[in-house]
DNA sequence: GCCGTTTTCGGCCCGACTGTTTTCAGTCG
């Protein structure tokens, strides 16, 4: 038999949101939610954090919200057969080009398949889109009934617009237009009040738009001032409530504006995740109250409720607020509803900086520090941290022999040594009263360490990482973890998924084996709080929390001002729901010595 | 087609915008 290569979750998601559109086609009105039915399947398959091939393999596929008898069947004989005799025959006859046209925004499964149907060959299955903008050019589109001057002008806008899709952008960018586009508003007196909200707000990884709400008395007065913005190049749109613009960076930048009495309802709709409010929506249902941007409606009857605040939009509806970094749809209603929400571990709680590269001169292959460990001291006493670890790349093994590594750790023992002196007994001295001398080792694909016995007795502890090989297979790749964890030095397993945000996807781990060894082995688990990692994703920090795994927080820092990323690695705890007992450097210097000894 | 601390049957999130329309369908966030 054939072996087919395993749909990935994004495929199998693609493939249910072509099922839903294709029952978008027939008009039976039984189907209005059985197309609901596959787009939340597909959904929640896109958002699964393990993969459906496997859960398929333990019988677990019911395990997916929104996965039902039906579509589990259909599944079962898709990784079965390679293909499912149900989904083919719900789009028999449908072409293939009217799936490629639905990513143009404003295009549905109806639009498109009238486009594709209306004009067929000219719109070919290799280049749907380019063929549908050359019609749209040539003024084609505008001739088909239903379809006018302004829809050929709105397709010829899209399909720029998904040519030149921007990235999305990391964090701290976004974090950082924010912070001065609120710093500009509050300049005009009218803005009482200016808040982040959006993926931003729930301190996502990456951020498509900034979102910023507004509480005023005089919008349009706000609004104006809003679009005066200095860095803003171009002016989107400008309506009553709502406008935009455009920042370096073809960053898109919203304002929402609403009066006081309103601005809980307004901060808790455009904060989201869109699957938290519609879960939210569903639950306040039951009680019988409608939710929407404005406030809370009694169904049926007349009148608005009004909130001023997120907390008493949360609590009228007999929950504690949650906090936004856990609004994602994944238990977050319920816990509220029980008290039982997590106490999220905050900045103002850490007390380490877990992963440093200083400039000491390890003689690596990879890059070193810029910063002197003096200098490093000196930032970690002015964050209030009590102790530090240098964690530099391992020296390179093809430049020097055994014994020169040796040589080399030893020297930077003695630095750490005499460094450790000369701070010792300092009790006035807040933060940074141990340094503690790490380093970062290479696994290398045969799962073997770079650095021998003697070097690694040098160490207090070392932390291991991928850097190369990325694409071995899952099963390779987890015995390659497993064995570069085994060493009794190893403390820390770092970015452990290797991921480059808008760069590079994560090498495919068993996590459950890694976690598990975890577990047995007391391997704390690195988030690492480079931007352009945030790894271990919250996701899997999410797991690691609910099966009791240590983590901890590192800036992987290469100059002293990558220190102050820590923020964004708190973030990650927080949106994994993890508490202040669950990362390792919320302890004290005290009982962070006993845990490493 | 899915799902259940009011339901295993009878429900299923909300509002806005847009264009082509005389009352609405399609799409989006």
């Amino acid at each position: 038999m054939r072996m087919h290569k395993a749909m990935t979750n994004l495929e199998i998601a693609e493939l249910l949101r072509a099922v839903a559109a294709a029952y978008q086609l027939q008009s039976e009105s039984k189907n209005r939610f059985r197309i609901i039915a596959y787009q939340r399947a597909a959904d929640s398959v896109e958002h699964s954090s393990s993969e459906l091939k496997d859960l398929w393999d333990e019988g677990k596929l019911n395990e997916i919200a929104g996965i039902g008898p039906s579509i589990s069947k259909h599944l079962d004989e898709l990784f079965k057969k390679g293909s499912s005799s149900h989904f083919s025959q719900v789009m028999k006859g449908l072409p293939p080009q009217m799936f490629e046209l639905m990513i143009i925004p404003g295009i549905g499964a109806k639009t498109a398949y009238k486009l594709v149907t209306e004009f067929g060959s000219k719109i070919s299955e290799k280049n749907p889109i380019g063929d549908l903008e050359e019609l749209a050019k040539e003024g084609k589109i505008s001739t088909i009934e239903n379809f006018g001057q302004e829809s050929e002008k709105d397709i010829l806008r899209s399909i720029a617009e998904v040519k030149g899709r921007s990235k999305r952008h990391l964090l701290p960018y976004a974090d950082r237009i924010a912070d001065e586009v609120i710093e500009w508003l509050k300049k005009e007196n009218e803005v009482l009040k200016a808040d982040p909200l959006g993926s931003l707000r729930r301190c996502a990884s990456t951020v498509g738009d900034v979102d910023i709400a507004v509480a005023t008395k005089n919008p349009q007065k706000v609004l104006n001032h809003f679009t005066k913005f200095p860095k803003a190049q171009r002016i989107l749109e400008k309506g009553g409530a709502t406008s935009s613009i455009v920042v370096p960076s073809d960053m898109q930048v919203d304002l929402m504006v609403q009066p006081q009495d309103r601005y809980g309802a307004l901060l808790q709709h455009f904060t989201g995740s869109k699957h938290h409010n519609i879960a939210l929506r569903e639950f306040a249902l039951k009680k019988n109250y409608s939710l929407s941007e404005y406030g809370i409606r009694k169904r049926g009857a007349k009148g608005l409720k009004k909130f001023a605040t997120e907390e008493s939009f949360y609590n009228f509806l007999g929950l504690d607020w949650i906090p936004p970094e856990l609004r994602e749809d994944t238990g977050e209603i319920k816990a509220a509803l029980n008290h039982q929400l997590p106490k999220l571990v905050e900045v103002r709680e850490i007390k380490a900086d877990l992963q440093i590269h200083s400039s000491f001169d390890v003689e690596t292959s990879h890059d070193l520090g810029e910063s002197s460990m003096e200098e490093i001291v000196n930032k970690a006493n002015s964050m209030g941290y009590e102790y530090v670890a240098f964690t530099e790349h391992n020296p390179s093994h093809s430049r020097h022999s055994e014994g020169q590594i040796v040589d080399i750790l030893r020297r930077k023992k003695e630095a750490i040594a005499k460094l450790n002196e000369s701070i010792k007994g300092v009790k006035s001295i807040k933060g940074a009263k141990r340094v503690y001398n790490s380093l970062e080792i290479d696994i290398l694909p045969s799962g073997k360490l770079p650095v021998t016995e003697k070097g690694l007795e040098t160490l207090d502890f070392a932390l291991v990482s991928i850097h190369s090989s990325f694409r071995l297979s899952k099963s390779q790749m987890t015995k390659r973890v497993i064995s570069g964890l085994m060493h009794p030095k190893v403390k820390i397993f770092a970015h452990p998924t290797a991921r480059k945000l808008t760069q590079r996807e994560g090498i495919d781990l068993d996590w459950e084996k890694i976690f598990d060894f975890c577990i047995k082995h007391d391997i704390w688990v690195e988030i690492n709080c480079d931007p352009m990692r945030l790894d271990l994703p919250d996701f899997l920090v999410k797991e690691a929390v609910g099966l009791g795994i240590k983590l901890t927080l590192g800036t992987d820092s290469h100059h002293v001002d990558h220190m102050d990323n820590m923020e964004f690695g708190v973030s990650v705890a927080r949106r994994g729901w993890a508490e202040k007992k669950d990362i390792i450097n919320t302890r004290s210097l005290e009982e962070f010595e006993k845990m490493i000894k």
